[in-house]
DNA sequence: ATCACATTTCAAACCGCTTTGGATTGGCAC
DNA sequence: GTGCCAATCCAAAGCGGTTTGAAATGTGAT
């Protein structure tokens, strides 16, 4: 026994356990104490390794339930080198400081894929123009695994970036231009704006209003590919005077749709990105003592908000319907099969979006 | 050298940073030894404790800059035992599935706070009767340093929970005949509802109808009860007929707008606990030739809610208003003081909201 | 009895940081 | 020269898991 020459340790230190918790907390050595066994076993028997005794790890099993044991997360992540954790980086317009209504059902959504596959959804909301910064963080400081991009801009220049920082994710939405692939789940909003535009043409309008979001954004862009493509194939021309793009709230709906519908030759029928904005569109119909759906018609896109309803049970607007909380489910799997490795999935999910009739459209009245 | 005897490691393993990144990521070890010091003053040095010369700390600070180090935050959480981390335990409820559109602007401002002190935040949505089992979890799984309650019930068990769990937290809202003392933020909503009804009553109005939240909620009764305490001042008795609680929709208020205004004796002002709702009901006014502000009167609770901005410049709505976000950044601020264990820190903190006057509201036309 | 081999278990290294308890050095008073 | 103290720095022991490499045990074939 010569190396029992080997320095003593210097003080006899008391369990850190208790100096941290005020009282003995299970651990894994505590646990495998009590079982007799090692911690080696011990973890692999609770993890499903197969080279661990089916009746030693149903003892395991039922001792680590009996004391309630729970592996500390922060343990798990330094040794296992993953962090088990989801980052959704949400940008915060520094200009107008808007979070995006939609997002609050997207994370919903995302949330329920993992808490179910254990991981945890780390939200940074940072300003516009800290965002690569934020990227960058979580990579070197190794909190997320993977992250979820949020309303990608035309050619976004975060794509690149997470290409190169290595780390997997996942956007929602597209980035038209972008130079490489990319996973992505988004909406087909450029064939639900077509197809709602040839509703309202089917239905005999011929000027019809589009009512966009702000068009840096690519899911506007896509709407408007949309929308010219219905008019083009109907030979119609596409008339500016009549097309708007603006940040979707009530207010700006409202003044866009008076103005409009007091303005000379005024459009029939309005084509909408957003409910909210279909709310502020439908005061000023309404203000002139005209009816929605029988003096104008209204389409608007409907993300399915839990808050924002489009109606209880028959719809009021006729609406291009995709559930933004179910992208959010889509997007978050996507995302843990690429963390996972899993090869052979799908990268890119394109959800058609439903068209929806209510009492917001109707005839063209000559 | 007697102890060198001791049995030497078994393998030669390759560097894990090697293995784990592919290349090697620039650690502390790393650092020091570029440094030629021991990681202990590294580390020291870059804390901020004293015990390091100045000049030492410069140098380490450079070389930490120009090799870009950034400590890795899950060893951190492990060494230190802190998780630095707050969770935001999102009820959904089951049975509506809503989630509470006041909750993105929350957590922007919360997260603001949080990422200036070095906190993530982590977001778990869970069905209402997981709840327990999400807190309880939190705890055991060392996952975060606190909680953020969020849309506080009416003798919410949330609470003894969390104080029986340890668990740090702040309330955002108020538990009615809670038990024990806790700390929370919340807006003066008593008060705020009585001053709106106040103003309404000297505007000569004296049927005033309550259009509320759902009255578990501990704000719902809150509000009822200020507006209930204006009317009893002025001896004015409350009349079930005229109030109603229910989800904040647009059509929920459209609804009950309508039915109110058409039924027999209609108030001539509405209170209306949230802007969304008061776009249902001017809705209801309007489809009635009516005119917001001059025939009938109508106050929200504005929360400043960032994609439903209460008119751009000038009001539209007479609101009792409050910034979510600002609360967002109070109880984030005054949780991290919980943490850190800050003594003397005030533990509640309770914000008036302001009375804006907008173009909504008008004398009572006899 | 012996050897090859599969099964089950374990000790110790490791993840990358913090923190404890010295060790070392130099300056200054005695 | 000695003792004391402050200023600096360091080795090693942690945090609570996972993972590696090997040891112990049992089993069937030779």
């Amino acid at each position: 026994m010569i190396w029992a020459l080997t320095p003593p340790p210097r003080t006899a230190n008391i369990p850190a356990n208790l100096k941290r918790f005020g009282c003995t907390h299970m651990n894994l050595k505590e646990l495998a104490r009590k079982l007799d066994l090692s911690p080696t076993t011990v973890s692999r028997a609770l993890n499903g390794y197969p080279e661990v005794n089916e009746a030693t790890r149903e003892r395991v099993a039922a001792a680590a339930k009996k004391y309630n044991y729970q592996p500390n997360t922060r343990a798990i992540r330094l040794a296992t080198g993953r962090a088990m954790a989801v980052g959704h980086v949400i940008p915060l317009a520094t200009r107008h400081e808007i979070v995006n209504p939609v997002f609050a059902d997207f994370i919903a959504g995302a949330g329920e894929v993992y808490s179910r596959n254990g991981y945890d959804l780390l939200l940074s909301v940072v300003s516009d123009d800290d965002e690569e910064r934020a990227y960058r963080e979580l990579k070197s400081r190794g909190t997320v695994d993977g992250v979820i991009v949020h309303s990608p801009r035309m050619r976004d220049e975060r794509i690149p970036l997470l290409h190169d920082l290595g780390i997997p994710f996942v956007v929602h939405g597209r980035a038209t231009d972008s130079p490489r692939p990319y996973p992505w789940v988004d909406v087909n909003n450029r064939r639900a704006f077509q197809r709602a535009t040839e509703f309202l043409l089917d239905l005999g309008h011929r000027r019809i209003a589009l009512m966009n979001g702000l068009e840096f954004m690519d899911f506007a862009l896509r709407r408007r590919a949309g929308y010219e493509a219905a008019l083009a194939a109907r030979g119609i021309p596409v008339d500016p005077a009549i097309m708007a793009s603006e940040e979707m709230t009530e207010t700006s709906g409202h003044r866009l749709g008076a103005a409009l519908l007091s303005g000379p030759n005024p459009p029939t029928a309005f084509l909408v990105s957003s409910i909210i904005m279909g709310l502020g569109i439908r005061r000023a119909i309404e203000e002139r003592g005209l009816q929605m759906g029988r003096d104008v018609s209204v389409i608007v896109h409907d993300d399915e908000l839990s808050y924002l309803r489009n109606g209880d049970d028959l719809p009021i607007f006729t609406a291009t319907r995709s559930s933004v909380r179910e992208a959010g489910r889509q997007a978050a799997a996507m995302l843990i099969g690429l963390i996972r490795g899993e090869a052979g999935a799908p990268r890119e999910l394109l959800m058609e979006a439903e068209l929806i009739i209510g009492q917001s459209t109707g005839p063209h009245r000559g």
